[in-house]
DNA sequence: TCCCGATTCATACGAGTGTATAAATCACTC
DNA sequence: GAGTGATTTATACACTCGTATGAATCGGGA
């Protein structure tokens, strides 16, 4: 396991995580990612003893740094900085793919997983969903259980949803760019979690 | 081209479309889809030359609808009317699959589509999203354009996202019928589009 | 220098894909 | 009833996929 070693599993991870966000999970293949790494294909089956091990700690190297972020989210905070601090984590930037977010990576994986990977990544949002709604609770008396987990929904599927699967071209509107301001979605959450 | 025949395209149709809301663009194939329908798979390149023309009519099927519920978006009318013509089409059921929204069928087309398919849907989308932004300008006069776009944006984004990609499990939150029910979507896009 | 473990490479196999082709079957008119 | 065009079927080809296998190559201690 020398120095070249560890480069060569990092570069098939970066290779697939960019694959994953500007082709989408459809792009991916052993032999892509191998040619996106300039490295022999077949290395992906020795450094990870399958694709799906691949998948997998590329969704674990996403997964950390948005659960870690959302460990900030505490009850003592004001409103709008508990709101801040469960937004600014989504918009985090991909492991090794500047240009895209890792809420991306995670959203193709999950989609793409048929097994354990996708329950996996699906209980710890919802996990995280529910002690959110507990959080913010105290500061939306004006909904009760229900509709307060309806917007919240509608809010993070609001983040999830445009970028990816449109893979470069938003599905509505203009230039995306929009998106990706921190400003412009804590007015939007904000607004949607009043009246 | 007897009554049979018409029969056997609409299997398919209805095949494909199956498959596409519950097991997503990834579990299509020519031979799933044949055996789905209860039919020889060939005669899918048989009544439609390719594929991709299957697909292809699939989502002018369910596009067509939306698009015509949205001609119900007029200047004339109050803004919650405005809203309600807006967004009930984007719930709308698929063309075959009742259990399916049109919207899941359409994004996971244009997902997949590499060319010129999914240009068309998503300039169909665009135009209309221009439509809607200047006559929805007069009633939010509190946001400026860049503002109404982004909220805009969230919104669809937040109709589009969720429950495709998931395949029945729903990334953030609990059971997801709330999603389907207008007057939850209602006062959340009412919410965000105030102050 | 030799050796040995780690790493890279080339090749191959079985399964699945879309689609072309030709034969078989059906429905219907003359 | 025979013939004809539309429809269905069976088979085959070329391609891509993930992965297993064995050989080639490299790097560093004895």
């Amino acid at each position: 396991m020398s120095g070249s070693t560890l480069d060569t599993r990092t570069k098939l991870l970066a290779a697939a995580e960019g694959i994953l966000v500007e082709r989408g999970i459809t792009g991916l293949s052993v032999r892509k990612v191998g040619e996106a790494a300039g490295v022999n294909p077949t290395l992906v089956t020795y450094h990870f003893k399958s694709i799906a091990n691949l998948l997998d700690e590329l969704c674990q190297l996403n997964l950390r740094p948005i659960m870690q972020g959302w460990e900030a989210v505490e009850a003592g905070k004001p409103f709008e900085e508990k709101l801040r601090c469960w937004l600014e984590p989504m918009l985090a930037p991909a492991a090794f793919t500047p240009g895209g977010r890792a809420l991306v990576v995670l959203d193709e994986i999950a989609a793409h997983g048929e097994g354990e990977l996708r329950q996996q990544v699906l209980s710890e949002m919802e996990q995280f969903s529910l002690r959110l709604r507990r959080l913010l609770a105290a500061d939306c008396p004006h909904l009760d259980d229900t509709e307060l987990r309806a917007r919240l929904r509608f809010i993070s599927a609001a983040l999830i949803g445009p970028p990816p699967r449109s893979h470069g071209a938003p599905m509505l509107g203009g230039t995306g760019k929009a998106l990706d301001d921190i400003e412009f979605l804590m007015r939007f959450a904000k607004a949607a979690l009043a009246g």
